[in-house]
DNA sequence: CCTCCATTCCC
DNA sequence: CGGGAATGGAG
């Protein structure tokens, strides 16, 4: 009894200045195992870890101020609910050597050890539900014998009451008992007489620690997420696949944070219990945008969110776009400058004067000299007032008829009418009444709403074309009819474009065409350029003076250089940038890049022109969440190699994930994984090249497909709804529309063509005339090829693997397994090449480099 | 008797 | 050691 007063004594002062700290708290989540999971090697608990330090670390705790020499701290497992402390029903084990303890888990502390324990090697046994209301028994028996131990040293025993009392009690517990969280609990024992453990400090409890594998504490997580965007008017379904959830406890939270990580408005995903799908996945509804008035895009995060622990998981990006309407309401459909007959006619009216009638400054259209001479006739013909006003007079000119007959018919007398009018009006013969029936005519418009300026283009009548602009050139009134926009929205310089006549745009252009009215497809005049690859006309719609909108959206949202893009026309991307177009603009309706479309319509040359010479962000995601380098890795097959490699070239980022949201958390692994996938790639281009058969000549098949996909995309950007006329009568219009044509390709300087007969290769299915075209074209003042070339060129060629692109290009394919036997197969083929074509110039070898996709090689050759 | 899912077992 | 399939109890 004495010496109980002394512990008691002691154990007073000793608690008043000593402390258990824990250094080292144990990890949030563990995954806890059955008994039958614990053979061999187990998971041990660790310790959370430091942010800055990625050390393994155990839980730890320390002794401060003790009093004895020797102490020991001790862990066992409790409950996690601070109200509530009792010893929990799972196990905490230590492996120790080749043999498994149970807890309570002493170590002991000293001076040596600074009063640090470090907890190894503990692992948690989750008890089945049936056996806990046993190992509580168990433990409550060990613990109530404990306490009498202190008192009846040596024989403490349990009565048959105390028995009953604690089986009721652990059926109590069981049932509330939360098998998925426990905490760790410690606590300071010195050694007494006998070596028996006495405790010193207040017991100590880590933070809770849950059960990995359980729906109700485990890890929230998304997966994946099948789409990124929705329109801002919500009630889209988007499927989530996350990790094991469960269906009366899970959320989902829709939350846009400003600048600061603030959130700034939150919604939920609409969905019941049955659209959680096995724990696994979820449906849910989008709910609506808080303002469904947007004009752009609006980044939007989403994530789970545990209602009973206030756990959430990973947040992913998700767009959400503007509605259709909005986007056009933005973009004015009818700028002032547009005109409609009867604004016009009404202006007439007003303005009757004939004063203003003067030929301006400039003459703009040279006419042939055929249409400039006149016959007295036809003068004769329209000085006669009687006929002017006859019923068959009217009739050829009131309808201008797309039938061919008719067609015919109107045209001709158009073309008598209009010469008499210019060269009468030039004369000032009888001016008034010749301007007023100028006036009559050219207002004039067909069921389709086009001009008789619009007609003429239409049907390639351009001596017609350019004689009516001549005449609008004399008549400021009626010039306004140059911004009449016809039925399907198209102005004349719309079709002038399309029809690749550079000429009569320039002068459309100088009477006062203003280039940013749209069509029913809210194309531009330089959208239609760019489609009609009418690069005459893109220079002439960049170099006036009127301030073209290089930025201006078609209705599906695509700016000019994303067409360029689309259409593969590298001369398109080069003058468009340069004067000024974003190059990391994006589509509305994707959120692409130029870049993206490029590697969608697998252009390799546009690809690498953007990556080589422009500023463009080769890492910024679409609103699918991926960049062009994922795009292109996606696309699989031949093709996507080739555009991978570019990248890698450049340096695109293959860390940057996609939303297929890897399981993995680390980042580290993540970028590996992402590295590796890209080396295999790109490794495994260079098998299928080596391992093809000379004889066929790459891509030929992906051509086509591209082609079929260039054009539909074409048929609905140029055409759109309600237009009357097929995509066949647009491309057939003598202007340079050859979907998937790189010929531009070829030029490696890139240089505007102002001619209007464009030479377009009809296809491409053969090497052979394009290496002819290439080689042939030898000129005398050209630079001879030099073996100091071929030596700056071949370890590029040797290590892109473009030498055999080239051997095949140059018909010496069938060379390429012997060439690659020896040490520079690169130097062999140039060799091959010299034999054969004695007087190659650089020229000759940069145009067939770039024809091979080689654009590192031309630089290294144009290095002096 | 069915579905769901916590538990248990297996690789 | 982490993923996942099988089992069987609960509702």
């Amino acid at each position: 009894m004495y010496l109980y007063c002394i512990i008691l004594f002691i154990f007073k002062i000793v608690v008043e200045h000593t402390q258990l700290r824990i250094l080292i708290q144990p990890v949030e989540k563990f995954r806890f195992r059955y008994k039958s999971e614990m053979s061999g090697n187990y998971s041990t608990l660790l310790g959370e870890r430091e942010k800055t330090n990625y050390k393994k670390q155990v839980p730890t705790i320390q002794l401060v101020n003790c009093p004895f020499k020797i102490a020991v701290i001790r862990c066992t497992l409790v409950t996690a609910d601070e109200e509530n402390r009792f010893p929990h029903a799972h196990h905490l084990v230590r492996k120790n050597g080749n043999t498994d303890t149970d807890d309570p888990h002493d170590i002991e502390v000293s001076s040596e050890n600074n009063f640090i324990a470090k907890f190894y090697n503990m692992g948690i046994i989750h008890t089945a539900k049936k056996h806990v209301r046993d190992e509580i028994v168990r433990r409550k028996r060990i613990e109530l014998l404990g306490e009498k131990e202190k008192v009846q040293f040596g024989n403490a025993t349990i009565s048959t009451r105390e028995d009953i009392q604690i089986k009721l009690e652990a059926e109590r517990i069981q049932m509330r008992m939360n098998l998925n969280t426990v905490a760790l609990c410690f606590q300071g024992f010195f050694y007494g007489e006998n070596n028996v453990l006495h405790p010193f400090t207040e017991k100590v409890y880590s933070h809770p620690i849950n059960n990995l594998k359980s729906a109700l504490t485990g890890d929230l997580k998304i997966c994946r997420i099948d789409k990124q965007s929705c329109s801002c008017e919500g009630n889209e379904e988007v499927f989530l696949l996350v990790e094991k959830v469960g269906k009366k406890n899970i959320k989902v939270k829709l939350y846009e944070i400003d600048n600061s990580d603030n959130i700034i408005w939150e919604a939920e995903g609409r969905f019941t219990e049955l659209d959680v799908h096995h724990q696994y996945a979820i449906v849910f509804k989008t709910p609506p945008y808080k303002d469904t008035n947007i004009t752009s895009p609006k980044e939007v995060f989403i994530r789970l969110e545990r209602p009973t622990d206030g756990e959430v998981s990973n947040s992913v990006m998700f767009v959400y776009k503007p509605l259709d309407k909005n986007l056009n309401r933005k973009r004015p459909r009818l700028a002032s400058t547009c005109e409609t007959v009867e604004s016009i006619e009404t202006d007439l009216m007003e303005n009757s004067s004939l004063e203003n009638y003067s030929p301006m400054n400039e003459t703009f259209v040279n006419l042939d000299n055929d249409i400039s001479s006149l016959t007295g006739e036809l003068k004769e013909l329209l000085n006669d007032d009687h006929y002017c006003n006859s019923e068959d007079f009217k009739t050829y000119f009131s309808d201008l008829s797309t039938l061919e007959s008719e067609k015919n018919f109107a045209n001709d007398i158009l073309q008598k009418v209009l010469r008499t009018l210019r060269d009468t009006a030039l004369t000032d013969n009888s001016k008034a009444t010749i301007i007023v029936m100028t006036r009559n005519i050219l207002l004039k418009t067909t069921q389709f709403g086009d001009t008789a300026l619009h007609f003429s283009l239409r049907h390639k009548e351009y001596k017609i074309s350019k004689c009516i602009v001549s005449i609008l050139s004399f008549d400021p009134l009626l010039s306004k009819i140059v911004n009449i926009q016809n039925s399907s929205g198209m102005t004349p310089l719309h079709l002038a474009v399309l029809r690749n006549q550079s000429d009569i745009v320039k002068a459309l252009l100088n009477i006062g065409a203003d280039p940013n009215l749209c069509d029913e497809a809210g194309a531009t005049s330089l959208h239609n350029a760019v489609i009609a690859r009418a690069s005459g006309c893109i220079d002439q719609l960049l170099r006036s003076s009127k301030n073209v909108n290089l930025e201006a959206h078609t209705e599906s949202g695509w700016t000019a250089l994303h067409l360029a893009a689309q259409v593969g026309s590298l001369l398109a991307v080069h003058v468009l940038i340069k004067a000024g177009a974003d190059v990391n603009s994006i589509d509305k309706l994707c959120g692409c890049t130029a870049l993206h479309i490029a590697v969608d319509a697998n252009h390799k040359h546009i690809v690498d022109y953007l990556l080589t010479t422009t500023k463009i962000d080769l890492n910024k995601k679409n609103f699918g969440g991926n960049t062009a380098l994922q795009s292109a890795v996606a696309k699989r097959g031949k093709c996507a190699e080739d555009l991978i490699k570019i990248f890698n070239k450049y340096g695109a980022d293959p860390k940057i994930r996609n939303n297929n949201i890897d399981r993995n958390d680390e980042e580290e692994n993540m970028s590996r994984l992402s590295a590796e996938i890209l080396i295999d790639i790109s490794d495994s281009v260079i098998d299928i090249e080596s391992s093809d058969s000379d004889d066929d000549f790459p891509e030929s098949d992906e051509s086509s497909c591209d082609l079929a996909q260039n054009d539909q995309k074409l048929m609905q950007l140029s055409c759109g709804r309600g237009c009357e006329y097929s995509v066949d009568e647009k491309l057939d219009s003598g202007c340079d529309m050859v979907p998937g044509d790189n010929s531009f390709a070829r030029s490696n300087s890139v240089v505007i063509n102002h001619s209007d007969a464009e030479e377009h290769p009809t296809n491409r299915a053969t090497t052979i005339p394009i290496s002819q075209k290439s080689m042939s074209s030898t000129r005398p003042w050209e630079d001879k090829l030099t073996d100091d070339h071929v030596h700056r060129i071949k370890d590029i060629l040797e290590r892109t693997g473009g030498w055999e692109r080239l051997a095949q290009h140059t018909n010496h394919g069938s060379l390429v397994r012997l060439y690659r036997k020896t040490s520079s197969p690169c130097s062999a083929l140039f060799t091959k090449i010299r034999l054969q074509q004695p007087d190659i110039t650089l020229q000759n070898v940069k145009n067939l480099l770039t024809d091979v996709q080689e654009f590192e090689a031309v630089s290294a050759l144009e290095k002096q």
